[in-house]
DNA sequence: GGCTAATGATACGGGTCCGTAACGATCGGA
DNA sequence: TCCGATCGTTACGGACCCGTATCATTAGCC
């Protein structure tokens, strides 16, 4: 069942959503850094630097600077993986799990308030 | 006609059309740049400093900084107001409508995706 | 043990952004 | 003309992030 919606009201909707994250003083986010956040908490673990490197399309310096910013802010944490003491596995968090979830139920929201257009 | 969405549609959309972003190698706006940008594009003119500070609920400087990198990203320019000097007014480019028109393609293609869950 | 390969983290110089405060330019009315 | 109010910008010290290159640690294999 795909998702029937207008340029128009994608557009409404993606500057709706954001102005309500900038107004909630939620952290500032990056393209990048939420893409992250989103990245661990919709796929499947395990997630590593390298991993989400190559999913990204970016260095392994951006990752790691990116997971100290996300996991500052308790969205996330990094744990050394006891197989192979090389990885690095991150982790969810009940805040980061939270903040997902209200950024569902924002996007939620603002899409039925922008239909019609 | 309201916009019927799931909370995991809306979280999956979310991520892809980062993802996208991100890998298309477009500028890493933060939320912030991304909610006057839309601001602009989508709402009426004029568009000022004020105005805009205040719709995101920021100081000045911040747009002041923000309207510096997205002009220098040629997204949009500014434009003394010739009635009163004192405003300046934000005005669209022919990049930044076609980022913007980019930008709605992309959220609508991968909301066609997103749909059935 | 010694080698190579792989991982994630760090160093570096440079750029951007933050919030607060101050600034110059401009307007409008006394 | 002068003076308060308003506009957008800039200064400041500090924090974050960039890309490239390098690092220490670990694994696996001979």
């Amino acid at each position: 069942m795909p998702l029937e919606i207008k340029p128009s009201q994608a557009l409404r909707l993606w500057r709706q959503v954001h102005l309500d994250l900038v107004r909630d003083g939620q952290a500032d986010l990056s393209a990048r850094q939420t893409a992250i956040l989103l990245t661990v908490y919709l796929e499947l673990p395990p997630h590593t630097v390298r991993g989400l490197a190559q999913q990204l399309g970016v260095t392994k310096p951006v990752i790691t600077r990116a997971l100290d910013t996300l996991g500052k802010l308790g969205l996330l944490t990094r744990k050394r993986d006891e197989q192979d003491r090389r990885n690095v596995v991150i982790q969810r968090t009940v805040a980061g799990a939270l903040a997902v979830e209200r950024l569902a139920d924002l996007v939620t929201e603002r899409a039925r308030e922008a239909g019609g257009g």
